[in-house]
DNA sequence: ACATTGCATTTAGCATACATTATACTCAAG
DNA sequence: CTTGAGTATAATGTATGCTAAATGCAATGT
């Protein structure tokens, strides 16, 4: 195995993409390429090829000789977004479901009790989010649409830090852990219908919840 | 209104994503940053800004340290595509179809009658896919599915170049304009179920003229 | 008091120069 | 003849510094 070498811009492009996620660096903020090229030890080349990278992923806007900012989802665009994850995620799980082997679904189940008890204690941050993209992950494994794979990933790391937000002002995931074993279960069954449908209302579901926290926090603004 | 002030960046940028579309530059063509800063009376430094937009349209590959290649799409790659391009353009459609105006529909049967002259003047190239995208465009325009929209144009951009290739190999789009009248009409007839249906055959059966010159053209090379 | 123009400051864009990595080639050893 | 280490070369990655655009502020005139 050889080790791999990371360029600045690849580090520096983590950096700035944790800061966004965890909060660090809040949505409509200025990002200055001095600022951070000083806070990071690195030449401003770097950070603005990273910023430009955090411009494809979405999680910043670049705007010509104005600068950087945290994008800032409004409740519109959260809407479509989850929308759009709702039609592409069915859309893999339907091409993935029927190659799913044994180990795989044990797997996930493995990912789902972890999770679980992740929720019993207490933990209502970092793991639950990783666990669960985890476990939607290992669902979606065998659909061989690596193009398809990489727009939900894509979608799922943008709307990640608003599931955060929620997790910590609502006090964790409002979206109940059944859900997760149903889904597991049609699956199991091989019944793409239902399980398609299924992650549909589950994707959607949590639109919902996010979309009301997020109303009230942009009425709240007034 | 203000001028606008385009930067290098993007202007090399364009200048590049024209080359690629075109086939200038052909699928799998390293693209040496020396040569093109050189080429277009630049430094590297926004020759490599805009090879880093282009990764993220998907016109590029960059690997660090190796350099920048034109993205090769196989077989396989072009299928997920139009499969992607089916769901995403029905579900801008279904959102947008009953927010068509009049106005707008008489728009789109302009679009498509300059489309057919200008196939029946025999021309091949340029104009058929600009049109052909301007009368997609049209249906699509009442969706406010900012984000969708964005998508649909990255990847029909991207097959843009494929579906160059396959008029100047096959002489033509193989694609009956009629098929474009009758999705007008469904849309005229505020028919979403039929309409979308009929949109996502209409783009699968583009997918398989292309897939098959493809395919023969990958045999070509052993 | 208000708008407007011009200047100063800040910040982004870009060119040049240097550092680092990958690759092709040479040459020696097995 | 093949293989492998070592070196040369060419390409990419990054730092530094200069240029140009945008923003804020002050001064001037109405």
């Amino acid at each position: 195995m050889a080790i791999e070498h990371k360029t600045r811009t690849q580090l520096v492009a983590e950096a700035i993409r944790e800061k966004i996620l965890t909060g660090e660096i809040k949505a409509g903020d200025p990002l200055r390429q001095a600022a951070l090229a000083a806070e990071l030890n690195v030449s401003r080349i770097p950070v603005r090829e990273a910023l430009l990278q955090l411009e494809a992923e979405g999680l910043v806007n670049f705007e010509a000789h104005k600068g950087a900012t945290a994008t800032e989802l409004s409740a519109s665009q959260i809407d479509e977004i989850f929308d759009l994850r709702a039609l592409l995620e069915a859309e893999l799980l339907s091409h993935s479901i029927d190659g799913l082997t044994d180990q795989d679904l044990i797997d996930a189940e493995l990912i789902l009790t972890e999770l679980e008890s992740a929720m019993d204690a207490g933990d209502t941050h970092l793991a639950t989010g990783d666990l669960n993209s985890r476990f939607h992950g290992k669902l979606y494994s065998r659909a061989q649409r690596p193009q398809t794979r990489e727009l939900v990933d894509m979608y799922s790391k943008n709307s990640e830090r608003y599931v955060r937000m929620h997790i910590l002002l609502a006090g964790g995931l409002t979206t109940a852990p059944e859900e997760h074993r149903t889904l597991l279960n049609h699956c199991r069954a091989k019944d793409t219908k239902k399980a398609c449908d299924f992650l549909k209302k589950h994707i959607l579901g949590a639109k919902n919840d996010i979309k009301k926290l997020l109303l009230k926090i942009e009425d709240e603004k007034r």
